[in-house]
DNA sequence: ACAATAAAGTTGACACTGTCAACTTTATTT
DNA sequence: AAATAAAGTTGACAGTGTCAACTTTATTGT
């Protein structure tokens, strides 16, 4: 099927890794299945990636990378709640549509984060979007509440996404659709006990 | 070091296979391995699993059986709001204090759920515990309601005790201290989540 | 009590994996 | 054009899951 010759071989491998975690998830992937199906050599790829976890870690720096565009590109908003509320909704609109990416961002089989700094700044750009947003909603803060909102919005972002793909949710018989009714309400309840706390303090 | 004869096999390979997850991480774990520490063949675990997702379904349905008791367990209120926050902290200390446990239940490397309804009737008994306590907080509320408040919750606490372990947050040079601070200030936003909420129906 | 049967455990094989080492080919540099 | 580095190949090794056939041990029915 891919006769022809490949140009850029570590391009390849991660195109061709991207494709076989989503036909076959992350535990099938190996590096002589993506060498073969490349039509190369079981020790070429190694000649772009020390191992298996270096080429890991070049994806999910990557997915960090188009993570990050995607929440940049949502829709504009002068209004700070408004855009906080759009960045949620871009959050979780990766999450969905982009699984594999996400879960190889936030799932449990994340290459150790010491090792990859790379990887890690990339993640923590990720990160600077969501405290910028926050920011924005009341500037008088100072950086720990700052913080302890970005995390607290993050928590319950990545626990929806957690829930909406990890197929737990789907066996739990609930009687309420996830996506058109749950995860707004959710989204609510983060706006509600963020304008709370701001209230409280003024 | 275990030359004595094993008397159950079936148990003592989850037993070890837990040690060899805490010891080497879920990636490391083989059966061969236990078979090897158990001083037996290398098909003799084979007998009581009939591979490697049976052994983990089996050790994933006992996390969540450990889970509900452990939030069974906690202290008693006949404050419905007290006890929600109980819960929540029994949730998160079962999280740091049994990493492996919680990884194994909510994290990406969980067994096909279709596939192991015993393990599934499991998760779903300790979900509903959460719903329990939610449904004390108001009593008037449709089923409908009370989901979306357990998932909004749960997710919560689910993204913050992958946030506490994922050593993602370490890495993303925060001001504040995670478990002192940022997690009572979050579930601080919870209650006021749900009671503004509660408020604006009555 | 004892033969029949099932369960538990062993041994051997196979295909697959990551990875090391040595080699050949191709591209770059000087 | 020679020297050198990079990219790719081939072969080997130990580790893995799992199938099949075998032996040992327990259980069971009569």
């Amino acid at each position: 099927m891919n006769a022809e010759k490949v140009i850029n071989l570590g391009e390849a491998c991660i195109e061709e890794a991207l494709k076989i975690v989503a036909e076959q998830g992350i535990e099938q992937l190996s590096l002589r299945d993506i060498a073969r199906r490349l039509g190369v050599s079981h020790q070429a790829p190694y000649k772009h990636y020390a191992n298996r976890e270096h080429l890991l870690a070049e994806i999910v720096k990557r997915c960090f990378a188009d993570f990050s565009n995607h929440l940049d590109s949502r829709p504009e908003s002068c209004h700070p709640m408004e855009d906080l509320g759009n960045l949620g909704h871009a959050y979780l609109t990766y999450a969905l549509t982009k699984p594999l990416q996400y879960s190889l961002m936030f799932g449990s089989s994340l290459p150790d984060p010491g090792k990859y700094p790379e990887m890690m700044k990339q993640a923590r750009h990720a990160f600077s979007i969501l405290k910028d947003a926050i920011t924005r909603l009341d500037d008088k803060k100072n950086i720990s509440e700052i913080e302890i909102n970005a995390l607290f919005v993050w928590s319950t972002m990545h626990g929806m996404a957690g829930i909406l793909q990890n197929h737990v949710a789907g066996q739990l018989n609930l009687s309420v659709d996830l996506k058109t009714v749950a995860i707004p309400k959710a989204l609510d309840r983060i706006r509600i006990a963020l304008e709370a706390q701001i209230a409280n303090l003024a």
